[in-house]
DNA sequence: CTGAAAGCGCTTACAG
DNA sequence: CTGAAAGCGCTTACAG
């Protein structure tokens, strides 16, 4: 920049109010300046001028995901990228992992390169440490889960609802013995949608039963083998629940393996590429994961304006899709 | 700082060297420094911190994708996240989605953050723009295809030859008359894999009848009408190599829709979650796109420690995976 | 080992 | 409308 205030004749300050469009500037200067930076190929350091302006914004936010690698993820991350695009803002992305240590190394860091704002998806702990960045400025919400000991904006899918309309689905149909498949129940996704199994169960007047519920299942193998298991006990369940993509997937494959799949009704939360392709169809609860990204975003860029109003707690529906596995009823398709 | 430095008693020079653990500092001054450090909740700004170092590195890299959302791309994304993160680094992603101009706003936005350096998957186009940041000392690693009028590092799976052995394998099977369908074949990636399919067919002494190939499919639908098209001519092919993951989805639903799905043999590039679990299982060409990550970061990384040894074109092997749609013979399975 | 001073590349009151 | 000067939060020679 001072090479180009050189070469144009002119002060600092008056290539910085050509490069920021800022106050005006005679018509004959502003040409020699362009003229300059052409001639020199300068480009602005955005960081400099961070550090200098009064608003100290970066145009950047950081996302703090569980694994940006998980297609449910890097949906959320493109319905974030499209609304920080409109406001020239670019995102760094991370992954946490599931440990509150890196995810707090994450947000730190992220905080450290003076990200204008934070879309966390919580671990199980306490993401009270986070209160010192919001105090800093930095603008903050948390999306998938609801955060613990910060009250801050919030988006996340109608888990418990979800998961209470997909049992009632297959109560519908006529079954009676519904077996559930989670994820760990610390997580707060994982938990809630149990807890709508649970609830499906009472509103039907039947007791849930432990001996249906299959737990802490983190990849397709282990829901595979509970699945398996489940189905081998000597009263097994007619339709089963899955509750996460990745345990629809082992499900389907031990329900295959057991040749098993058009005579035990199958409903899974998270839509998956090729469902309607696989024999049966597979049902799910569909979230939307683009646009949990969407409407984090959005609040994000809320408080960064200064027009938030009060803390949000966004619930987005799920839908389901009926594609023939959740239709089978207690005694099989017969096919 | 400044805080930190009256609270301590000492010089800003003194806080800077415990923060930065450089040079010698008196035990007790140091513990001050801590002290003051916890007392006031002082978190170093890293941004200001890189503007005055000497080697003016922002512990941070830029990440140009086609699409962040894509399974492919985030799984490339993990990759470079992985080893960047052994290097303190973080990554900042966006989506061109394949338009020359976004790519450059992109990669001209994250230089102009400081990025230590660029990770881009270039669209067809030119990226002799990038040669400016270069010259300005960001290391540059192109992925997935290799870039125009740039000589530089370039990480790419081996397009043509994971389709001529896909085609061969469908060539062994019997088959002689083998379509095609294909992306835009701009993209350079599209334009490998037809030539890897024509290169088969020449081998086994084939001429390319054009009647057989339809490229330009952007989208399953797209290629779920072309693969019905194609299926309906007068003398139609009894195999098809898709030559992409979506496409591989919109050939698989034209088949099942014409009942064809255990007659004509198919073999997409692309590996596709659920692709066991449809009938028959989907034979695949499979890219390791963790894996063009990973090594596309470490060649960033020897870039930005003087380690590299001149342009590297590193091109990673695919993998057939059988699973069943592959191995239908000519005339069928009969199944 | 420690501190005062200069300066990274920029913006912003403040005079003129 | 324009420029000289101060300063954002930090690091780095340079003296001591």
């Amino acid at each position: 920049m001072k090479d180009v205030a050189g070469v144009a004749g002119v002060s600092l300050a008056t290539v910085s109010r050509v490069v920021n469009g800022s106050g005006d500037v005679r018509t004959d200067l502003k040409e020699a300046v362009q003229d300059a930076i052409e001639l020199l190929g300068y480009r602005r350091d955005l960081t400099a001028s961070t550090l200098r302006r009064a608003d100290r914004l970066s145009a950047s936010i950081g996302l703090v995901f569980e694994d940006v690698s998980n297609p449910f993820f890097s949906a959320v991350h493109r319905g974030i990228e499209d609304v920080a695009r409109e406001h020239g803002t670019l995102t760094f992305a991370g992954s946490s992992d599931e440990d509150p240590v890196r995810e707090r190394e994450l947000a730190e860091a992220l905080a450290a390169r003076g990200v204008d704002g934070l879309v966390v998806v919580p671990c199980t702990g306490d993401q009270s440490y986070l209160l010192r960045e919001r105090q800093a400025g930095t603008a903050l919400v948390f999306i998938d889960r609801p955060p613990r000991f910060v009250d801050a904006d919030a988006v996340v899918s109608d888990n418990a609802g979800g998961a209470r309309g997909a049992v009632e689905h297959l109560l519908a149909a006529g079954h009676r013995r519904i077996g559930f498949l989670g994820d760990r129940p610390e997580i707060f996704t994982a938990d809630e949608r149990r807890r709508g199994y649970r609830e499906a169960l009472g509103g039907a007047g039947l007791a849930w039963d432990p001996a249906l519920e299959r737990t802490g299942l983190v990849d397709s193998d282990q829901a595979a083998a509970a699945a398996t298991d489940l189905l081998r006990t000597a009263d097994p369940p007619t339709a089963l629940f899955a509750g996460q993509n990745l345990i629809t997937i082992g499900t389907m494959r031990a329900l295959k393996e057991l040749e098993l799949r058009h005579d035990v009704a199958l409903v899974g939360f998270d839509d998956i590429a090729l469902a309607e392709m696989v024999e049966p169809g597979i049902t799910v609860v569909a979230q939307d994961p683009y646009a949990l990204g969407h409407r984090a975003a959005e609040l994000l860029f809320d408080q960064l304006q200064g027009e938030a109003q009060g803390t949000q707690h966004v619930v987005l529906p799920t839908r389901l899709i009926q594609r023939g596995s959740g239709e089978i009823g207690p005694s099989g398709t017969g096919a």
